[in-house]
DNA sequence: TAGTATCTACGACGAGACGTCGTAGACGTG
DNA sequence: CACGTCTACGACGTCTCGTCGTAGATACTA
């Protein structure tokens, strides 16, 4: 689960077919499942399913002879993980400006979507889910609760 | 707007010189700065900001014979835009939770951030206030439609 | 003006990610 | 045993990126 990439175009579909599906899926169920949009080999499919499995995207599940996949991350989560990478590439100021910007160019369902979320934090929710670290908080030097 | 990708390694070294630089710089002042940390050749600058040009995240501004690059996007407009990127890769209620998560997995100061953000849009302010963008190119970074 | 110092233009090459398959071999079923 | 299904492995082409070298144009110098 360590070092999730972003995904290529294929692997990105399939993903998609994994969380679409509500079981772990077979290589044959997603490749039918797929050919209705896209013409690709079985094998093709299997090939990225293994690769997605090797970078932690998804998991490998025995199944007899054969193996199941089920992603690793929901797709929020991996979303969510996404937007911290992009966040984390800056510091300081341009953190803070950059979330300016990222809050000031959202629509405004996202914006009420964040707004909730803040909400929830205030409320002093125990958040905090699988997939991140926990140990990001540095310390409450900066809170300011209206 | 031109499909800004994602930067490689060098890329953003030197995209980070050009941020920290306050006017457009030569090759040979990129070079030249960055010889402090990086061992590289010259002509790998050259090639690495013409690829950048070429990107659409620099701009090429003759001055003489030589060219000077200055930063298309500045370093927090950049984040946001790959947070959004990344935040598009998803609707309806995944996006909600992905967002949900976002700022449940968000540190501290990140949230006050936020939530400082938000209280702009609230009072009815246009955002747009950090960094120098005097350079307004058809950038159209629409954010939320009326 | 000849020579030297700069710059840009072009092209190359290797590594690594991805899309895309094919073939070989193990295995369960009829 | 023959057949169909799966996985394991390897291959190849395309792109992106890091990394340079060389050639030719241009400007500054002695």
């Amino acid at each position: 689960m360590v070092g999730r990439t972003r995904l290529g175009e294929l692997e990105r579909v399939i993903m998609d077919q994994l969380w679409t599906l509500d079981s772990p899926a077979t290589v044959r169920q997603v490749h039918e499942a797929l050919s209705d949009s896209r013409d690709v080999a079985y094998t093709t499919v299997m090939t990225v399913l293994d690769r997605l499995a090797r970078k932690g995207s998804v998991e490998q599940i025995r199944d007899g002879r054969a193996y199941r996949y089920r992603p690793a991350v929901s797709r929020d989560e991996l979303t969510a993980e996404l937007m911290h990478q992009a966040l984390d590439t800056v510091d300081g100021s341009d953190r803070m400006a950059a979330l300016l910007r990222f809050v000031g160019s959202a629509s405004a369902d996202d914006a009420d979507a964040i707004r909730a979320a803040l909400a929830e934090l205030e409320n002093g929710r125990p958040e905090q889910s699988p997939g991140r670290a926990e140990s990001d908080r540095t310390d409450g030097t900066a809170g300011s609760p209206p």
